[in-house]
DNA sequence: GTGGTCTAGACCACC
DNA sequence: GTGGTCTAGACCACA
């Protein structure tokens, strides 16, 4: 896992983006028992506290659970999980759906620009396993 | 025009978005004149430095320019608007993929779940038309 | 005579500067008579009051006189001219080497560097001849 | 450190200037920590705000960087802090070389002129050691 | 204690 | 009237 910051953001911001992409991709899988605090706040190299204060947040967010003298765990209802993931993706489309259409463009071209832009990355993609 | 903020980013920088908006949608058009940034600010509800801060970095992005007393204007060189169009919604779009593969989906289901997100959209409107 | 104007100095400041250099370099010959102020502003594209103030400027400075009806002429003084050249000319040297050292180069240093810069010029004038 | 300003140029400005000499020649090394923006200005003899702007700006040249709640620090890309270096040298020759030929001297003669004037500073600062 | 943002109000040169 | 700079002082989140 690569853990890298910018500055633009609360570090413990996003420390829950990652970890939370973490879960519902399924490399943090339901049920699983998360590192203490301290070491975590280590691996991740930053505060234990900001790391607590991500976990409390992610904690509210109903994706972990703590019990109280053996950790924190990922959440084992892979229902609310399935839910999570689907709920942060249809975020993420309506808000490129506004961002586009703020610009003056339709819906259709909102679709077709999508396209175009993962063909893109895909050539970039072929290029670079060429290297 | 609708100026409304949230707490998420800095006023000037929502600001510059939307301002961006404006220009590259043509709502603003080329080689318009903005208003003085006193009255703009004012329309703004914002205080004159946070709105000058807001002109000097679009005038740093190339959007416009100022003319030292006359005011400052949308640049007329509307084949950099349309790049900057452009360049725009593939920043979003790119987002979005970045985004929704971070959450375990493919780029074929990215697109999938773009277009029902269209649907939804539309039925909606769709619905509000019949109210 | 191009006349083009940047936003980082007042206007009248950069005809002082124009100017100046037309009459130092010769191709305003001592004793020429300028055109009138007002054809003068229109020639370089600017408002007349601002075109005054760099005359006014201009005769502090001794490079031209005015004689009260019939206009403005560069100095017949060649002696006052070739001071003003020599002098500006030093200016600008010792401005370069206070730029140059600030930077941490020596003198030496400073002379090679301009030396290479002069190569590097020449060599792009001869490409743009070829073009 | 000498904090001396003029007034043809914005204070923030000046500042900009006098912190990138003062990296690019080493007087505060890659890595170093600045002093608080606020202790800065003060020291600076400056409003907090202005030094501010001032480091924002040498932020956005990347010779410095900041760390949201450590402070700001010199990069320590000290390739980048070279190139920065040899740019605003050839930059000053540029300049040099610029207004020299708009007085209507050669280029062989700009070199000329800069060894008479070292040559001249030399003098002075031999006559200055012998008081 | 750190950087950063925002407001308020004054001041300036320019045209 | 225009843009632009500067100061003063308050406020905030982060670590």
């Amino acid at each position: 896992m690569r853990w890298d910051y910018h500055n633009d953001a609360p570090i413990y911001t996003q420390l829950v983006d990652q970890i939370t992409r973490m879960i519902v991709s399924g490399s943090l899988p339901p049920g699983e028992r998360l590192p203490s605090v301290r070491n975590f706040a280590m691996e991740a190299g930053v505060n234990p506290n900001t790391m607590q204060r991500a976990l409390t947040e992610l904690e509210r967010n109903g994706l972990i659970y703590s019990q109280r003298t053996s950790g924190h765990f990922v959440t084992d209802q892979s229902d609310y999980l399935e839910a999570a993931k689907t709920r942060l993706a249809a975020e993420a489309a309506n808000q490129y759906l506004r961002d586009v259409t703020a610009l003056g463009y339709s819906r259709e071209e909102a679709e077709k620009l999508l396209q175009s832009v993962i063909r893109n990355v895909e050539e970039c993609k072929n290029g670079d396993s060429n290297l």
